[in-house]
DNA sequence: GATCTGACTATCT
DNA sequence: AAGATAGCCAGAT
């Protein structure tokens, strides 16, 4: 197979496990990879999620812990994953930043 | 195989 | 309040 390797498949797993409509926290994912990799950190799922620039995945469900979104060089723009997320149902209490109390996963 | 890098987060200054 | 530092890991070179 052409996995990358056993972080981006775990990256993806969990992402892709994110309900439409809802969000999760760069922190969380790393909390939740930690489960399988023991001290993951949010760096890591961003700069994998930054190297595989996956379209294929929903990436941009993927907030850092303050609810906004990723800077400018990720997807087409800040501005098209905002606009994904209210595609999707989820709501903005600001034009960069989802309102994670609605809308994130789980604490 | 050593060094650099990274879309994070918490803590300190 | 805003910038700097530390902590942590694995992929890329």
């Amino acid at each position: 197979m052409m996995m990358k390797s056993d972080l981006y498949n775990l990256v993806f797993s969990y992402i892709k496990t994110i309900p439409k409509g809802k969000v999760a926290t760069y922190g969380l994912v790393a909390e939740a990879l930690r489960a399988k990799r023991r001290g993951i950190n949010g760096h890591l799922v961003g700069w994998i999620l930054h190297k595989n620039d996956s379209s294929m995945v929903p990436c941009h469900r993927v907030v850092d812990r303050n609810g906004r979104l990723a800077p400018n060089f990720a997807f087409d723009g800040a501005k098209e994953q905002r606009r994904r997320l209210q595609v999707e149902g989820v709501t903005f209490v600001d034009d960069m930043h989802v309102d994670l109390e609605r809308h994130l996963i789980k604490k």
